[in-house]
DNA sequence: AGATATTTGGACACGATCGTCTAAAATGGA
DNA sequence: TCCATTTTAGACGATCGTGTCCAAATATCT
């Protein structure tokens, strides 16, 4: 139900990322810009107050909309987080494969190049702040509204795993790494790099890139080994 | 779960510290097992539900208390989560203290002492359940609500990071460690100790004894460094 | 037992929020 | 310009949560 909601527009203009920069100028279609400007203020409203902490008026403030306009755009509150959700995931996915895209065709060491890649990998996408801000969410909320929780697996994990999957499949057949089975491989790999990040969450303040350094090369030191 | 844990945790501390706070003229009022009975419910439905989403009805049914009785006992719903956050972190500084106890007197290898020290730290205390549940109450509703911030400074922090610094100052007094400021060393001692590791609440697992031993002796490391 | 304090359950007022509805206003296309 | 669609503002009912009040029931103390 949450999921299956698809907007037109919205998938239209969703093959290269979310939400193309709205410069006042362009416009492509009127409602677009609006649901655009929902969605932005949707994001940042829960991300700040949390999901039963939002509400409907605050985004609409936030979003200089009215609010019946947001339930003519969206519907109902958790449709409108899970757009919320869905939008982040597309937008990590998508900082996801550009940096998946940055690692060289033809390693020479392997491992120093997987460590830079992990690095990359933490930096860019998973000290994002969007991404942060969405586990944090789905860490706070998840277990009241379990239907979040699965659009958040489905846009997430969902596809960044096959994605990296992909890339070691292709590095053991290159004969790069062993592994038989690459699925495996790429969430195992993730959560060692999730393992030993540092908590963003206690302090507030982002990892210093020596600390990510150090995450990247322990988690990549104990990949090489398995 | 949860509420089992905090259960016996709670009575087990009962009778050292809890509940110093009593003015003389409410001594023989109310009833300190109907007390006892709404703070320990309150800190389960706020650790499940957070601060908005935790109901006074839910803690009264939860406590087997009227919803009165909560107004009558404790006050409005601020003041009840105030004493939850101090509830917990008495019982966090009370298994403070007892860690600080087993730090030996005479260390021969001061740096194996302090990773050995730090570790025990952050499992019994830092990784503790309810200590956990708070820093996330606080991580969530802070911002919104500073007093509660406010409470669980004055109870956390406060009181742990001067137990700490007596024991650096006699450390140093001993020649075992230079330091001219304890109390910033105590500080940067448990943040060192917390920047390294892992975060509990993504996967929700507590971190193994190795994670613990590898970031405590990254915190450890540092620290002498400095 | 009798006096006092506490608890209980229900009713109440108040406010916040959700989601719906409707008529007027604004917007965009032909 | 005219017409269709969208947006807007406001009112509305419903629900939920807080905090107060009160009279009856209960527990506690002497």
């Amino acid at each position: 139900m949450l999921v299956q909601f698809v907007n037109t527009y919205y998938v239209a203009m969703m093959d290269q990322s979310y939400e193309p920069e709205r410069t006042p100028a362009m416009q492509p279609r009127g409602n677009y810009n609006k649901r655009c400007q929902i969605i932005e203020a949707a994001t940042a409203v829960f991300c700040r107050d949390g999901f039963i902490g939002a509400s409907i008026d605050a985004v609409a403030a936030e979003a200089g909309v009215s609010r019946q306009t947001i339930y003519n755009q969206i519907g109902d509150k958790e449709k409108l987080f899970a757009e919320v959700v869905r939008g982040i995931s597309e937008r990590s996915s998508a900082g996801m494969a550009k940096t998946l895209a940055t690692f060289p065709d033809k390693p020479q060491d392997i491992e120093s190049e997987l460590i830079a890649f992990a690095t990359r990998l933490t930096r860019n996408c998973i000290c994002d702040g969007d991404a942060t801000a969405l586990r944090k969410l789905i860490d706070n909320e998840g277990r009241r509204y379990p239907e979040l929780f699965e659009t958040w697996r489905e846009y997430g994990p969902g596809k960044n795993w096959p994605a990296i999957a992909a890339r070691f499949a292709r590095l053991a057949r290159d004969g790069e790494i062993q592994c038989e089975d690459s699925d495996l491989a790429a969430r195992q790999f993730m959560a060692l790099i999730n393992a030993d990040l540092p908590d963003p969450t206690a302090t507030g303040v982002p990892p210093t890139d020596e600390q990510l350094r150090i995450a990247a090369t322990n988690a990549v030191k104990t990949f090489i080994r398995a």
